[in-house]
This record gives structure tokens, C-alpha cells and sequence, in this order.
DNA sequence: AACCCGGGGCA
DNA sequence: TGCCCAGGGTT
């Protein structure tokens, strides 16, 4: 029965537990730092597209000391931003995209990212981004729900029905009621660290996971290659 | 709702 | 080489 509703005592084992392991197992990266300025937050999401957390935390501080502000990389050559950019890939793309966004907030950055609509309504800005912002910069409940933090989920509750997750209507609810919790940050986080220690795509590592008495990729997948012994 | 795009990292 | 990574736009 992996495609039936959760039922909120599953959910509140998942939160605990997760949270338990985020404590003394969770990485540590510059732009969970406190106090960073919404300019940070934002460009660091868009960093973090479809890029390993570690790779972009080769040039997180340098690329903050070359763009301290809106300003500064609104008016850069592009070339140098994606000179800057090119450690971590996808460089010209993100560039383009860094420096229109920049001309734009530059202007009134305070009123764009208090509201879900108006960011909606920026290119290049999408599900993923709208809700961290509203995850780290407004305060709110929201999942920042990826392809990782997607697997755990699905592996552990049950598998999703449609193939894009943005649209997948189970999945969206389960993610949210996942991440609404006093302190919906750290278990955003939790669930990125251990998909991406633990709970990895190709060889999850089910023999030493915290979840795997309850997990229902565990129980029906694992322990019967364990019992064929294959 | 499926497909395409884009680069570095790693087994 | 193929798969993966804090996605997004297009058809």
C-alpha cells in the first residue's frame, strides 16, 4: 500500500527522527549561516540549480566579495560574471539570468520577494525558488522540494504518479505537511542532508538508515533481496 | 504532462 | 561514458 495517505503519526516519526539525525549528522554550508541579506539568500538558491551543494561552496564566499549587492552585479560585464560563475557550471546560463534578475531587483527587491505573485512573475524564477524564498525570507512553512528531497519522500511514503513533481499533486501535499513544523527550516535541511548522505540515489545506504524500520522502501524492496539472499 | 536544456563531478 | 546534482522553460 505505498500510494495511500500518511497518516500524521507517520509523519511525526519522520520529523523526529530526521531532526534527531539532522543534529549530530547535518552539513554545514555558508548560506545557512544567520543574518544573511535576502540578496544572498536568493543568489544562492539560484547557484544551487541543478548543482552539488559542495561544488557551489568552492566559490560562495568569492563570488559575495566580487558582488556584495544588486547593484554591483547589475552593472558587471557579463563575461566577468561568467568567468566567475564557471568553477560550477552552467555559467553562461546563470550569468544571463543573475544579471537581469539583478536590473530588476535592484530597483524595489523589498516589495518583489515579499510576494509569491510578483515572484512568479520573474523569468527564471520558478516553484523550487519561490518557495525557498518564502521558506527563508518570509518565514513560511514551504518545502524545498527537488529531485533529492522527492526520492527520500517517495522511498519512504510511497511513489509519486506523475513523472515531473511539480505537478504531482501527492507529492506537493506530502512535502508541505512534511516541512510544517515550528522550526520548518532545519527539517528542510534535514531532508537535503540525508538524501544526499544517506538516502543517495544510486546505493542508499538502507543497512545504516535511522528511518529503515519504517521505511517502505526498506520493508518491501530491501529485506526481500536480503531474504533471497541476492 | 512530457521533453529539452546545460556543465561540472564522479564511479 | 552515463548518471547525478537545492530546476526552469517550452511544447
Amino acid at each position: 500500500m505505498p500510494n495511500m495517505e500518511p497518516q500524521a503519526i507517520d509523519i511525526k516519526v519522520f520529523q523526529t527522527i530526521l531532526l534527531t539525525w539532522f543534529k549530530e549528522h547535518g552539513r554545514w554550508f555558508p548560506w545557512r549561516e544567520s543574518g544573511l541579506s535576502s540578496y544572498q539568500l536568493l543568489i544562492a538558491e539560484i547557484l544551487l540549480q541543478r548543482t552539488k551543494a559542495a561544488t557551489v561552496d568552492k566559490i560562495f564566499t568569492h563570488f559575495f566579495n566580487v558582488y556584495p549587492n544588486w547593484k554591483v552585479i547589475a552593472s558587471a560585464k557579463l563575461e566577468e560574471i561568467e568567468n566567475t560563475l564557471k568553477p560550477i557550471g552552467l555559467h553562461k546560463q546563470r550569468a544571463e539570468r543573475l544579471q537581469k534578475l539583478a536590473q530588476k531587483m535592484n530597483l524595489n527587491d523589498s516589495v518583489l520577494l515579499s510576494s509569491r505573485a510578483e515572484l512568479d512573475a520573474i523569468p527564471f524564477i520558478g516553484q523550487y525558488i519561490g518557495n525557498a524564498v518564502e521558506l527563508l525570507i518570509q518565514g513560511k512553512n514551504k518545502p524545498l522540494l527537488d529531485v533529492n528531497m522527492a526520492r527520500v519522500l517517495e522511498r519512504y511514503f510511497g511513489h509519486r504518479k506523475l513523472k515531473d513533481l511539480r505537478y504531482d499533486k501527492y507529492l506537493q501535499a506530502l512535502a508541505h505537511d512534511i516541512v510544517d513544523h515550528p522550526d520548518s527550516i532545519s527539517l528542510n535541511w534535514a531532508i537535503l542532508d540525508f538524501a544526499a548522505l544517506v538516502c543517495q540515489s544510486r546505493v542508499p545506504k538502507c543497512s545504516t538508515c535511522v528511518l529503515q524500520q519504517t521505511c517502505t522502501y526498506y520493508l518491501t524492496v530491501v529485506e526481500i533481496k536480503n531474504f533471497r539472499n541476492e
